[in-house]
DNA sequence: TGTACATCAGTGAACGCGCGTTCACTGATGTAC
DNA sequence: TGTACATCAGTGAACGCGCGTTCACTGATGTAC
């Protein structure tokens, strides 16, 4: 009774234990031993859910991804009364704001051990819808007539260039301060620079 | 004969098979024993040039970062006689360039598992160095007159986020075209918007 | 309501692996006299 | 030039580790009659 013999939702349990670990040591030293005895269950119960060890990455990636679309949705939802470019700016600075919140998670989304298009359809679809806030807010800046010098193809470029990289730069430790805060007055520093381009050009 | 008992200069062999190591598969990929095979040596050969494999590591990564200033410098003296902006953008396109040519020696030399400051001396100078060209041309940029409309500060942020989110941005799989020369055209694109804003501010 | 049985979820021992690192050793080299 | 000896560089066996994954199993659950 106190340690049922089935569990009722070890998939979640272990989704949720993935998910910390990495967030909190990083995706390489997630091991589905360690995974196992956090959830209290025998080495061998993760393979009742998960085919191996990378498919449980892809879970936590996938959870990762669902995490990032909301926080830019609920930014953009935020600021909907705001002129559009600020919008933008704005959209920039929580996209950093993830990343420097939960750097292991985030280097898992996008870095090199992160799941190829192709291999889940569930990761794909909301990767997809993550990455679908900043091209929209740009188009939107645009038919506003803002930062119209360049074609909407470009802007996203220079735009998306800008926020990753300030996440990467923070990341990589080369920013100037390392903590959350540092990320975010870097990005609206950097940002503000972008918004500057596009009020430019109108 | 053919084979030595004493190697002669096995350090350096060690280094040399390490950085190819991880050009080809990795840093995380990298273990001694491999290594030692590869240079033809005893599993416990390595242990009396290195400490531990994280010194290899780091070997590795200041390997990298010499190549990477010499990159940098000779870009710089190839384009002494451009306009100040154009150096600019020119370097930037070697950053890009250099990460794209050697994704895994640049993941070492800028991720997560990076040598700390202090670690090693050696390593922190080859850096320092390799960190200077950029400021340096922003620098002379703003001398000229452009860029003025911003610190030297900022537009240091700037460029750096944007190189380095390009290199990131490529990395990571999120670029258009997956290649180098697809990362060069890149690179070029979004650095020349930042030389239209330099230009737009003299 | 009760019983037989199929299905499912978790157990825990076992396999084989490659790793980092240590250590007593041996072969080669250089130095002092 | 020759010899004794210290020093250095590499050997290879060994230790202990945690891992991913498999597999025959057992306990729990649900379903058909």
């Amino acid at each position: 009774m106190s340690t049922p013999y089935h569990h009722g939702s070890l998939r979640d349990a272990l989704v949720d234990a993935a998910t910390q670990v990495v967030t909190e040591t990083g995706s390489e030293s997630l091991s589905l031993r360690a995974l196992a005895r956090r959830a209290g269950v025998s080495s061998g119960a993760p393979y009742r859910h998960f085919t191996d060890r990378d498919a449980v990455l892809c879970a936590v990636a996938t959870n990762g991804f669902r995490r990032f679309d909301a926080a830019l949705a609920n930014t953009d939802e935020q600021s909907a009364t705001l002129p559009p470019v600020e919008r933008v700016e704005q959209l920039g600075v929580a996209y950093v704001r993830f990343a420097a919140e939960e750097p292991n998670l985030f280097r898992l989304m996008f870095g090199p051990l992160a799941p190829r298009v192709g291999v889940d359809a569930e990761l794909d679809e909301v990767r997809r819808r993550a990455g679908a806030h900043l091209p929209r807010a740009l188009t939107r800046a645009q038919a506003a007539g803002f930062g119209t010098d360049s074609s909407l193809e470009e802007l996203v470029e220079l735009a998306w260039a800008l926020v990753h990289g300030v996440a990467a730069l923070h990341l990589d430790g080369l920013a100037g301060s390392s903590d959350v805060a540092g990320a975010e007055q870097l990005a609206r520093r950097v940002t503000g620079q972008l918004g500057r381009l596009m009020r430019s050009d109108k």
